[in-house]
DNA sequence: CTATTGACTACCG
DNA sequence: TCGGTAGCCAATA
């Protein structure tokens, strides 16, 4: 069941909510559980997310850059699921990142 | 207990 | 425009 006081699992809730072909940024979560200064600890919460059925490859940083593509199998399997999606990237970054980003503050 | 690290962001020159 | 630095908070050694 869902443990919504750990600051992590409220990180997955909302990586969950995020739609097909949308990504948000660490900080855009983090605001919008109220914790603007802790982007740090959505991105920290992913490496925990393995287990979760979270998409974090859907989580980049605000620049639209995949910072977090190391963590996942492979070199550019991150690449290759937003590509999937209908998301361009070119070099780690997102083509065209404020017209796929999602804020999730303004989304709920 | 302190020090280091990290999937970040904002500020400064 | 761009690179470096500081602030941030939690986990790990």
């Amino acid at each position: 069941m869902s443990n919504s006081s750990l600051f992590f699992d409220k990180c997955y809730e909302v990586v969950r909510q995020i739609p097909f072909g949308r990504v948000t940024s660490y900080g855009a979560v983090a605001r919008y559980l109220g914790a603007a200064k802790s982007a740090r600890m959505v991105g920290y919460a992913m490496t925990a997310s393995h287990n979760k059925d979270v998409p974090a490859h859907r989580v980049v940083n605000r620049k639209g850059l995949l910072t977090g593509k190391h963590h996942f199998e492979g070199t550019n399997l991150m690449q290759q699921l937003l590509e999937s999606e209908g998301i361009q990237v070119k070099e780690n970054q997102i083509i065209d990142f404020e017209s796929v980003f999602w804020d999730p503050a303004k989304a709920l």
